[in-house]
DNA sequence: AACTTTTCCCAAAACGTTTTGGAAAAAGGA
DNA sequence: TCCTTTTTCCAAAACGTTTTGGGAAAAGTT
């Protein structure tokens, strides 16, 4: 009733005609069973070495490569990990992010998976987006990055059990796996640093609340100044916000400065960097000299400007990296619990960080 | 010999139970067959309305997806899409291009299919990249951006008739489809409307050589400086790096100043407009007052910056949009010479274009 | 009533792998 | 020599769809 499998079609209206050869056109070639072939391939020890070789070279000499998706709907495994990036959140841009990337990217290619990206402009596209990787079968697990304080992702994920791991943390009592930034240690260190210069008066130039980030910032910040024997001033803490943050970063910059008993150094996101440079000038403040500045991330801006800027370093591509080691171990089956590592974070001393004039 | 299919398995060490219906198990709670639900939920006449409409509803109720592995077996094709940044390159930071991949991320998804992500450090391992998706038949169709004069994946992908879109032109004599910002007029736009404020001397800040869309910048300026019947001056003309963007083109607007008869104008990349700025004030030159300044890209920065910057805006969804309905109808098989498209850009005039002081 | 056509459904094949459960052949042991 | 163990290979099943090629029942047509 039907034709005996041909291999290769020629096309009908198709544009690629496939040119590569598949399992069972390779055991003819070798006079083997595919069953033979496979296991050989896959270094199986109930075939013997001789016949091994021989079909590894030949698997070779004709460019065979498993069909991947015969091999997942076999293994029943999509061996695919999905990411939602949101771009309207002025976070994507950031080289640190593109850092991560590269490093989760490149770490899913050695394990032989994809990475499916998706991109979603706000935050009820962004869960859509995630529900069509998990219930859409297209994924064996996720990685959330820009995590909320109260993030119904990660909700969502651990009802249903779906393998998955954090860059960075959220409020959840539940167990899971995460890997995060020491927001908190990094603050503290830059705090505990300038006070140690002599700066009585230092500001934080906050993210937005409503994030995770932010809150181990201000922990730490509250921490390395009440360690430097300093009070906290209110007034001293400002946030900006994500949808623009040059322009709120540049209007907290001036709104800081009113005050009776200025700051001598501020400590913020070097993504804001733009407005407070601009608020700063605008007051006739040399950033380093006048004002001590210290920033979280080591973007290009902190390199290339005058005053090159003193700079928090979060090593993000070891970051991805570790999250796509671990995200593997828990679609195996790990219990995520056991995975929660926070990375330490190295200060960058250039020329923003002198003591006060 | 085997046991009966059970469908849902528990897991031996997995982390995740699906707890999703699957196809035969569905046809067995309507008391069909696979086919004739399979059939129903595609729309096939040869199901009748009753049973196609209880199908339906009994698919929704279960939360019935069908495994999008197990079709693109059958189909015959990964309904996935392909493409590789590499971030090395300054580029890939850039809101325009998150709107670009916005417009292809959002398509792709409407079209059901999925997209993946390489993240490739330099020209070899993009080529690299590449080729694992095309060779190890990951993907239907690959998406190519910040193309070259001389592009090797395009005549890879040429040779193997698999298909592409291109965001951008190479230098190819073969058809083959693209999606290209007409950069020529833009810039002839740009110079010709500064030429008519009464600028004189227009210098040209351009993109790095080797890549084809500083061609068309340099096309389009020379070609709107002969409309305005103004001389070229070569001593106008310079091309910042790749390598360090702002660097480079801060050196050059020194530069530029230090001809006798200096530039009134310049026109650039958006991208280098903070190198700009910052050489242009320590010449103590006014932005838009003492130079004017057309940028190519209309990023946060030209928005928010005081004065505002002038700029070419081209509109990167609606051409990321595009690529994709092309690329699926490459897919299809359609002739690739036929997608050939040229897409106009808008020029927004702000503060920094005002007649020479 | 006896054909012909249309409507509606389905069993089996196919997509290209991996895994299962032997089985034949070779080697070892008495 | 005969039995047991080890080595080496393989046929068939399974993953979950879609497509193929009917076929039975219902509806029209003479």
């Amino acid at each position: 009733m039907f034709l005996e499998q041909s291999g290769n079609r020629i096309g009908f209206g198709e544009g690629f005609k496939s040119m590569t050869i598949n399992l069972k056109q390779l055991s003819k070639l070798l006079k083997l069973s595919p069953t033979t072939v496979s296991r050989a391939l896959a270094d199986y020890p109930d075939v013997s070495a001789k016949t091994r070789a021989r079909v590894k070279q030949m698997a070779i000499q004709q460019g065979y490569q498993p069909n991947p998706v015969a091999r997942r709907l076999q293994k029943g495994k999509t061996e695919t990990i999905g990411i939602v990036i949101t771009p309207e959140q002025n976070y994507f841009s950031d080289t640190f992010f593109i850092d991560l990337l590269s490093g989760i990217s490149n770490q899913i290619t050695r394990a032989g998976y994809e990475l499916i990206l998706g991109v979603a402009s706000d935050e009820e596209h962004e869960m859509q987006s995630m529900r069509r990787m998990v219930e859409g079968k297209r994924v064996d697990g996720m990685i959330l990055t820009l995590i909320r304080e109260q993030d119904p992702r990660v909700g969502y994920l651990l009802d249903r059990d779906f393998p998955f791991v954090l860059y960075g943390r959220t409020r959840e009592t539940r167990p899971y796996a995460f890997v995060d930034m020491d927001g908190k240690q990094a603050f503290e260190k830059a705090c505990t640093y300038l006070a140690g210069l002599g700066h009585r008066r230092i500001a934080l130039l906050n993210g937005e609340p409503g994030f995770m980030f932010p809150v181990g910032c201000r922990e730490g910040y509250e921490s390395g100044l009440f360690l430097s024997g300093l009070e906290l001033d209110p007034d001293l803490i400002q946030e900006w916000k994500h949808k623009d943050p040059s322009q709120s970063s540049y209007r907290w910059t001036l709104e800081l400065f009113k005050n009776d008993n200025p700051p001598t150094a501020i400590l913020f996101q070097t993504e804001v960097v733009n407005g407070i440079f601009k608020g700063l000038d605008e007051l006739n403040l040399q950033p380093g000299k006048d004002v001590a500045l210290i920033g979280y991330d080591d973007l290009e801006i902190a390199r290339i400007h005058r005053p090159s800027l003193s700079v928090l370093r979060p090593q993000a591509r070891e970051a991805g990296q570790r999250v796509v080691n671990i995200l593997m171990e828990v679609i195996k089956g790990e219990d995520p619990g056991k995975f929660q590592e926070i990375h330490q974070v190295e200060m960058v001393i250039r020329e923003t960080s002198l003591p006060p004039s």
